[in-house]
This record gives C-alpha cells, sequence and structure tokens, in this order.
DNA sequence: GCCCATTTGTTCGTATGTATA
DNA sequence: TTATACATACGAACAAATGGG
C-alpha cells in the first residue's frame, strides 16, 4: 500500500472501496473482491481489509453473507440522505417481519397459506411503494424479474 | 439450532462497558481501565478488547487519547438520540433478510419456488427502497466529527 | 533536557468456528 | 464431502504520545 498520506491503511482502503461504490465501480448488489483477493490487490493483511469492510458495513453501504461475500448494500449518497418518511416504512417493515417470525414458528404446519399470505403481504408492500413512486411524480420502475403481481 | 444466547465475547464486552457507562460506574469525562487492565478483567485477550472499545468509540460514547488513555464522552442515552431512527431501519432491514434466509433453508424443498420468489422481490424491494430514500432523502448532516459533546 | 514505563493506535500472522455452495 | 468465505479470537510487534523521575 503506498503510504503516501499520513492515514492507517484500512481508512485508506475503506476511502478506496467507497469510492469505488460511489463510483459503480462496484455497483449496489454487486459483490466485493473477498477478503483474500483485496489483501493481495492492496498488500495488506487481512486483519485492515475487514477493519475497512466493517467500517463500510457500519455504515450500511456493505453486508456480508458468510459463506457467499461481501455484497454493496447502497451508495453512499443514499446511505448518508435516508431522512423522513421511515416512519410509514418502518412500521410497515415491523408488520412484515412479524408476519415472518408467525410464518416460521408454525413451520410444521401446512406451508401453502402461510406462503400465499407471505406473497400477498409482500405484493401488498410493493403496492405502497408505487403509491410513494406516484407521489414522487415518478412511474415504478418494472425490474422484469419480479414477483407475480398481487390483486 | 440456532444458539440466540451465545453472543460473541466482544459485544458481551461492549454491553458490559456501555452499561458501566450508563449507569455512572464510568462517569462522564472519566477514563475506563487500559487495555491490558482490560484484558485481565474480563480474561479475554486484547483483540477483544480492542473490538469492544473501537465499537463503543464509533458509537461516540468514548474516545481514546493515545498515552493517555480512553475516556468517557457521552452517555449511550445522549449518543442514541442522534443516531436512532437509521440505524434501526438498517437493522430492521438486516434481520429481515436473515429471516428470509432462515426460512427459505428451512422449506427448501416443498416451497423452494415460493420462497425464491419471495426472497427475490425482498430484494427488489429493499433495493426500491434505497433509490426512495436517495430521492427523498434531505441534505445529511455531514459525518466526520459531528459529536454531540459536553458542550 | 533526557530516559523510561505506560497507553493508545495500528498492523500483522494465525487459528478456529460456521455458513454456504 | 470438499472448498470457499466470513466472523471471531489469540497473541505479538511497532510507532506515537504522555508523564514521571
Amino acid at each position: 500500500m503506498t503510504e503516501s498520506i499520513g492515514q492507517p491503511a484500512y481508512q485508506q482502503v475503506a476511502d478506496d472501496l467507497r469510492r469505488k461504490i460511489a463510483s459503480a465501480d462496484f455497483p449496489v448488489g454487486s459483490a466485493i473482491p473477498s477478503t483474500a483477493r483485496l489483501t493481495e490487490l492492496y498488500g495488506v493483511s487481512s486483519t485492515v481489509i475487514r477493519a475497512a469492510v466493517g467500517q463500510l458495513r457500519a455504515d450500511g453501504l456493505l453486508i456480508g453473507q458468510p459463506g457467499k461475500g461481501v455484497f454493496v448494500r447502497a451508495t453512499p449518497e443514499a446511505a448518508a440522505e435516508r431522512a423522513a418518511t421511515i416512519e410509514d416504512l418502518s412500521r410497515q417493515l415491523d408488520e412484515f417481519r412479524a408476519e415472518l417470525r408467525r410464518v416460521e414458528s408454525a413451520r410444521r404446519e401446512e406451508t401453502a397459506a402461510e406462503i400465499a399470505a407471505l406473497r400477498l403481504d409482500a405484493g401488498l408492500l410493493r403496492r405502497h411503494l408505487v403509491d410513494l413512486y406516484a407521489q414522487l411524480g415518478k412511474p415504478y420502475p418494472d425490474d422484469g424479474a419480479s414477483v407475480p403481481a398481487v390483486e
């Protein structure tokens, strides 16, 4: 690691990763290189990489999945700008999670009905998003790879 | 068999330190025991202490001064006041996704298709939320050393 | 002023556990 | 079962800052 600036290596790595995420060099949803690969790329130990990744993960930019990789969760701009109207969405999210928990606790029972209800909740939640997009004056982005719509 | 009881050592130490700060066992402005002393008190390695102290330092509860010590900067209540909503929502999203993964693995055989669709929808939902926040976002107070500070 | 012990901050190497594919 | 990858943990080394003698 070229240590021209008087900052710790893990901070330099974190800043560089942050920059790569912001510039879509590491797009949202993609996986960053593995810890071993990053140690080679930056020429530092795994501890430095872990510290840098841990910092970005604490900031909500990255999320690690054991056995899979570390994935870009959001851009620095998006992570730094979340503010209001969270209460409504947070409440809906809580309801969704409660439903999930209920389904999981009843796992030994027949599952088709619960899954159907789950899909219904997901559809309803998405519809709320559509409304919010409408209030923003923007069309709801269609990914094409989504779940069957719920009516 | 998810052992919800067994938390990592550094987390237990962090929680205990947080509690001692909240109960004024470690008053604001005072220094906590040194790293070497904490390793003896808790019976863990310096890595665990460093991780615990680092977590509380990242939360703004502690501030280290090389050559002197680590000092209590604010109470958990004061620190939680400014960092509340966004971190909560992020955490909920993380837990939500983790539970989704658990449900998926528990029912992989019979309901793989439904769960896969549900998981995909959850991922899309998350991305839409991120985009939505980016579009709704107000200018965010720049992070840096924005500490409430004991004025 | 100088030496030295203490303490934090940082980095390194390594090992074990666990989840995933 | 095997391989990959993250999370956690132990121990050690060095630099820099601080304060006492």
